[in-house]
DNA sequence: ACGTATTTTTAGGCTAGTCTAAAAATATTA
DNA sequence: TAATATTTTTAGACTAGCCTAAAAATACGT
C-alpha cells in the first residue's frame, strides 16, 4: 500500500505544492509541465497515478491540488532540501549559488532519522541560505513578513532576507553586486522609464538595480 | 555519449567490482544476480547494456569483469559510500550498524565537488566505521594487512580492525559482545567440534565466539 | 565421453515514465 | 453565441528495468 515514492513522483508533488502555494489555486497541467520541464501528456499520466495513490485531488481539465498526505510529503522534501542546503554552505563552505542543484538530489534520500539528526547537527536552522523558511518535522513553516525590494518606498532602510530565484547565474550576479543576505539597503531613487532603482548597499557603494532583480529580492524594514 | 549512469547501473558496477575483487576471477551472471537480489535474466540484459557502454568486459557464458572506466566508477561509489558512513557515525552519531543502508542511497549523489569537500570536512579519513579502506580521489585503496579472527593462532594478542559483513543484525550482535573496532582480543581456546573459539575481550570478559562470527571479523597482530 | 545437471541466454511480457500526434474539452473573443 | 484559440486528455509508441518460461550452452559425474 504505502510503498515509497520514486524521485519522479516526489518531484511532481513538490512542483504542485509550490504552484498551489504561489497562486492559491489548483495547478494546471501546463504549469506542472513547465515547472518540471516535461510535456503536458506526461503530466496527465502522472496525475492519474498520484490521484490513484490519494496524494492529489485531480479533476480532469480542472487542475490539481495536494491532499493532506501529498502535502506532508511535499513539505518533507522541502525540509530536506533546505536542511541540506544549510549543511552544504555552513559545513562544506559551498556558495549559496552552488547548493540548489546538489540539494535537488539529496532531498530524495529516505531516512527520517537522518533528516532529524542533520537538523540537530546544524543547530535547528530556521532559514536556508536563500532565506527560505525550513519547515519543522511536523511540516510547519515559520513565515516571515517580507516585501519585494521592488515595492519598498524611497529612503526606507531595509535588510535583504531572501531571494525568490535560486539559479546559479542569478545568485552569482547578486554576489558580485554585494547583494547578499543581511546586506542593508536604502533606496535613493526610482526611475520611471525602466522601473530600475538606485540603491545604497551597506552604507558604502551605490548601485543601480534593474526591476527584474528588485522583484527577486525579499527585504525587511529595519 | 557519457551521460550519467542510473543508480541501477551503478549498483551493477559496484557488485561486479566486489565479486571480482573477492575471487580475482570474472563474476558469473548468477553471482551478480545473487548479490543484487535479482534474476539471472535481468542480469544478462543489463550486462549487454553495460558492455555497450564499455564499462564491462562481457563474454557470453564466460562471466564479466570491469573495464578501466567501469572500475573508476565503482571505486568512486565505494569512496562515496564509505565517506558518507564516516559522516553518519562521526558527525551525526549513528551507530555503525545503522549507516550502511543510508549510505547505499547517499553513494549515488553525483557531485565530485561534494565528495571532495566532504572528505576534507571529515579530515581525510582512511577507513570507514567498519574498518574498510576509503579510496582516495584517484581510486587508490590503502589496504591493510589483516587476517580473519578465525585464522589467528592460540594466545596471540590481536586488535579488531574490520568486519566483512555490514548488515544491521550482525553488527548489533557484535556490539552486544563488545566486539567493536579497536577491541583487543586473545584467543584462549579453539573447539574442534564446532570451530568456535574462546576469546578474552579487552583483558576483561571472556566469550565464546562461533566460527561464523570469527570468519567475519578482521584483526591485526599487535 | 556421454548423459545429466547446472548455468546462462533468449523470447516475450509487464510497469513506470517519457514522448508525439490527434481528439476532446474549455476558454476567449468577435 | 458562434467561431476560434488554447489547454488538456487520449492513443499509441518508445526505453529502462524487471520478471517467467523455455531454449541453448557449459560443466560434471560416472
Amino acid at each position: 500500500m504505502n510503498q515509497p515514492l520514486s524521485s519522479t513522483e516526489e518531484n511532481y508533488l513538490k512542483a504542485i505544492f509550490k504552484l498551489c502555494e504561489q497562486s492559491d489555486k489548483p495547478a494546471s497541467t501546463n504549469d506542472v509541465a513547465l515547472a518540471l520541464n516535461t510535456r503536458a501528456a506526461s503530466v496527465t499520466d502522472m496525475l492519474k497515478r498520484l490521484a490513484e495513490k490519494s496524494l492529489i485531488n485531480y479533476v480532469k481539465y480542472k487542475g490539481v491540488t495536494l491532499t493532506s498526505s501529498g502535502r506532508t510529503i511535499a513539505t518533507s522534501l522541502i525540509r530536506k532540501h533546505r536542511l541540506w542546503e544549510v549543511f552544504l554552505t555552513d559545513k562544506l563552505n559551498f556558495g549559496w549559488e552552488e547548493v540548489h542543484e546538489i540539494a535537488e538530489q539529496l532531498e530524495h534520500i529516505k531516512s527520517n532519522e537522518l533528516t532529524n539528526r542533520l537538523e540537530a547537527f546544524l543547530n535547528f536552522p530556521k532559514y536556508d541560505p536563500h532565506g527560505d523558511p525550513i519547515p519543522d518535522s511536523d511540516g510547519n513553516f515559520q513565515y516571515r513578513q517580507q516585501v519585494l525590494l521592488a515595492d519598498v518606498p524611497l529612503h526606507t532602510e531595509v535588510i535583504i532576507v531572501g531571494v525568490s530565484e535560486h539559479e546559479t547565474p542569478f545568485l552569482q550576479y547578486l554576489e558580485k553586486l554585494n547583494l547578499i543576505l543581511g546586506a542593508k539597503l536604502v533606496i535613493q531613487e526610482s526611475f520611471e522609464y525602466d522601473q530600475s532603482i538606485l540603491v545604497t548597499i551597506n552604507q558604502s557603494t551605490t548601485q543601480n538595480i534593474s526591476a527584474k532583480v528588485a522583484k527577486n529580492i525579499y527585504v525587511q524594514k529595519i
